[in-house]
DNA sequence: CCTCAAATCAGTAATCATTCCTAATAACTA
DNA sequence: TAGTTATTAGGAATGATTACTGATTTGAGG
């Protein structure tokens, strides 16, 4: 493990985030300044293939690296932009009943208003 | 309604298919030779913001566009890339439970390995 | 401590899906 | 029919991601 992948993996797991992977290169050059983009995709990508971290794509296509790679469902608000775990595992549970129980990869991406952005907007 | 916008309906829906917009657009050079990519792109982003068609993202990022507009779960196999819908409406029931009643979209797609090339495996 | 081979890197070029732009065409309205 | 508006074809631009290349780092054996 070398010192950049031990950096994209800390940046992640230390902030339980999920991030893109241009968020994890501004992050991680606060550490190692002249990193490049190529090598955060690329260990990025190792440690998914190597089930350290999850990585899920949202509706424009760009892909989120998320640091838990337990599989579970995402709430985003199209507002904020905020994304919030699906703890409830009935969700991921059902996938596997449907599918035969021999699920390679699953993603669960929903969009609500959350509720911060809510009480906002009723305020108003 | 042009009459490019109304092939690319009519090719999703009278397909009742899961095509990318590549897919569409060679399906619609047929019938249109001189059609262009983006006319192709345009229109089905139209068709999806009116609600007429469905949408989602693959997990490589790029779009697969659908004929039922109605929120469901896809099955993707990563041997033959078969897509099937998933009729069980408890998945989104749930989502919709865990969101709270309000999802402005939602995005459900597992891979597994289908059940045809699964038994070609057990054949070898 | 030194050497060499393998792994990894930084930087950049290339790719690919998608969007944007513009001048031309088609469709609608009065 | 004339004028206005919507839509098109074609190509250029964008943005995320991947591939390539020569340089640097690392680590095992001597």
């Amino acid at each position: 493990m070398s010192r950049q992948k031990d950096l994209v993996l800390d940046i992640l797991t230390g902030s339980r985030g999920h991030l893109t992977a241009a968020q994890v290169f501004e992050r991680a050059k606060e550490h190692i300044p002249n990193i490049s983009l190529g090598t955060v995709y690329r260990n990025l990508g190792e440690l998914h293939g190597d089930g350290m971290i999850g990585r899920f794509v949202l509706s424009d296509g760009s892909s989120v690296y998320d640091w838990s790679p337990d599989p579970h469902g995402h709430l985003i608000c199209p507002v904020c932009g905020k994304i919030e775990d699906i703890g409830d595992p009935c969700l991921m549970d059902d996938l596997r009943r449907i599918a035969g129980g021999s699920l390679i990869s699953a993603e669960i991406v929903a969009e609500h208003v959350c509720s911060d952005c809510l009480s906002e907007v009723n305020k108003a």
